[in-house]
RNA sequence: GCACCCGUAGCUCAGGGGAUAGAGCAGUGGAUUUCUAAUCCAUUGGUCGCAGGUUCAAAUCCUGCCGGGUGCGCCA
């Protein structure tokens, strides 16, 4: 949904040219000072303060010199503060305990800083430099499977750090791998050559094509025949049967069909969806290149990739070539990463799968160092989705949740709730908004906790929309919209008064915004951004109890309204980055 | 056997060298003639798994142990 507010005519003049961070200007500060004090400046360093009491920010150079140079901390902390100069800024920073140095940044500053953050549009987020070629490989679904719940972490996630690559000025490629070529195929085939129920097939298409791999794969451990049938009719497909080929060929389109369908739901696309069997034609060469360089050795009948140089590795081979002469999941990724590489020359490959593969890409990026390639490759791995009773939810055996079924749910259960609170909406402008919230919940459910934490599936936390949940944020663009709309006065560009604590600490988490969005990237975190644009709902919820905003005196309105509209216009674009949008009203 | 991940409030989780360890949920007590109460304000609740070590400073780094999970030549 585009919001009017970023859209409109205010501010009227808008600007591209992000200021610094007040964090960063601080720092340029501080390393100026700390030259003129012929200390080394690599050293400077600001965060946010841990404590309101001590200040917005603060700076613990002064403790780390004085372990440097085994001189007292708080003496250094008054060196570097006689050549610092911040009083356009900041209150007189004070030395503190053991030897921080505290910055209380001066209202004035702030208010001037938010009217010039309100005419850039880009909010204060600096464009990232160097601007990188990345390409991202996420989400990968398998064909004749559906997409559960395990998926949604690699397809969301992926999805959020790729909007944030951009929007901070990378060239980002995105890739989904699909998992179109496999040993499954042979029992599908096998399945469908034999009990294939066409009816079943046209009305729910994913679901019949794992009746068939089941079916086969059941009987096939009942019946030795059964399974050597299905694995001729493999072989056959890998040899390019035309019979077998056309079966592989539906089987990949109607699953192509049912992802496009929970792309559409969640908003996500890509550039490119090369799948496995693409590289086929490429596995052989490939292998037999790694033989010929003697990157790869022949061992027991099987062609593997050994590592003694590396201690963690040394023990654990990379098989590319099995005895039967069959190809495995490393030889396609290794044809993949060659091809990606040849073609789009990136800077670096973002692979988002979840943790248990994180020795598999060990092995890769061995073997891609040996190979010369020097790209920077990043494993982006995430924990488990468990089960309530904290066991592992798995792609093979037990059912999984349906990602379908469960998008579905959340809106539901979103227009549920809807119709509660405000039963006179539209019923089309209804089912938008409890799409937005639904999937918006369910996406942040996500971004709310660290990646690498093994995830509890719970209906009700994952639905849940109370509390730190997408729509708590909102919510908080709702209001916001809603006083807008009770407006007709256009909200001229005015000065910022920032007199009450709530409207002082409203602005200072609008500012930081700009320092938040790229530490997201250091260590692909999208975490930070949702909690920060809590904090800033947070703050903004604050704001609005305490600031009457079209009540206000002339002057303070003007101000406050400033304040509402940058709010609204973060809250946006931050969600956005996540892949969440947000309704007008709710 | 080897490797990786995890252990923080009753529950789910932030914090990953810096000051008195935070939030949501649950609990308790308040706030609505007021711009959307999916809200706000206040409050209860902790041996940061255990033991050593490094440091001016450790939930955070190192070592060992305990507990849980995952992966490791013929699946992806």
């Amino acid at each position: 949904m585009e919001s009017p507010i970023t859209s409109s005519n205010y501010p009227p003049s808008i600007s591209t040219n992000s200021p610094l961070t007040i964090r960063d200007e601080l720092k340029s500060r501080l390393k100026k000072a700390l030259v003129k004090s012929s200390f080394p400046e690599e050293i400077a360093d600001i965060s946010s303060a841990t404590v309101a009491k001590f200040g917005d920010y603060q700076s613990h150079v002064a403790m780390v010199l004085a372990k440097r140079l085994g001189e007292n901390p708080r003496t250094i902390a008054r060196q570097i503060l006689a050549h610092l100069h911040v009083s356009d800024m900041s209150a007189p920073p004070d030395v503190a305990g053991a030897g921080f140095l505290n910055f209380r940044i001066l209202d004035q500053y702030l208010a001037d800083r938010i009217t010039q953050v309100t005419q850039d549009s880009r909010m204060g987020v600096p464009l990232a430099s160097p601007r990188k070629r990345i390409v991202v490989d996420f989400s990968s679904p398998n064909v004749a499977k559906p997409m559960h719940v395990g998926h949604i972490r690699s397809t969301v996630l992926g999805d959020a750090l790729v909007r944030i690559a951009r929007f901070l000025g990378h060239d980002v490629i995105t890739d989904n791998h699909i998992g179109d070529w496999g040993t499954q195929f042979g029992k599908v085939i096998y399945g469908w050559k034999h009990f294939l129920d066409p009816d079943d097939l046209a009305r729910e298409p994913v679901e019949e094509l794992v009746r068939l791999y089941r079916k086969t794969n059941q009987l096939g451990n009942e019946d030795p025949a059964i399974a050597r049938q299905a694995r001729e009719e493999l072989v056959l497909l890998q040899r390019g049967d035309p019979e077998n080929l056309v079966i592989w060929k539906q089987t990949v389109e109607l699953s192509w069909k049912a992802f496009e369908s929970v792309y559409k739901i969640l908003d996500v696309h890509f550039t490119h969806c090369l799948g496995e069997s693409f590289y086929n034609q490429s596995l052989s060469p490939l292998v037999e290149h790694l033989l010929a360089t003697e990157v790869a050795q022949p061992s027991e009948g099987a062609i593997c990739i050994f590592f003694p140089e590396i201690p963690e590795l040394a023990d654990k081979p990379c098989m590319i070539r099995k005895s039967d002469g069959g190809f495995l999941y490393a030889t396609t990724d290794l044809a993949t990463l060659e091809y990606r590489i040849k073609t789009w020359n990136p800077d670096t490959i973002w692979y988002v799968t979840g943790a248990p593969q994180a020795l598999h890409f060990q092995q890769i990026f061995a073997i891609a160092r040996r190979l010369g390639i020097s790209a920077e490759l990043v494993h982006i791995a995430f924990g488990n989705i468990l089960r309530e009773d904290r066991k592992m939810m798995k792609t093979r055996e037990g059912e999984n949740v349906s990602l379908a079924t469960l998008l579905n749910e959340a809106i539901e259960r979103a227009a549920k709730i809807l119709t509660e609170k405000n039963p006179s909406l539209p019923l089309e402008e209804q089912e938008k908004i409890a799409h937005a919230i639904g999937i918006g919940a369910v996406k942040y459910a996500e971004f709310s906790q660290h990646r690498l934490t093994d995830y509890v599936f719970s209906w009700d936390k994952m639905l849940s929309f109370q509390g730190n949940t997408a729509p708590y944020l909102q919510n908080a663009y709702v209001r916001i919209r809603s006083i807008f709309r009770k407006s007709d006065e256009i909200p001229k560009l005015s000065s910022v008064h920032l007199d009450l604590p709530e409207e002082r600490a409203l602005a200072l988490r609008l500012l930081q915004f700009g320092e938040t969005v790229p530490i997201v990237l250091e260590e692909f975190r999208p975490n930070l951004l949702a909690n920060y644009l809590f904090e800033l709902a947070n703050s903004f919820h604050s704001f609005y109890e305490k600031c009457p905003v079209l009540r206000a005196e002339e002057g303070v309105r003007e101000s406050r309204l400033t304040l509402c509209n940058l709010s609204a216009r973060v809250l946006a674009e931050g969600l956005s980055l996540l892949g969440i949008q947000v309704p007008e009203r709710m």
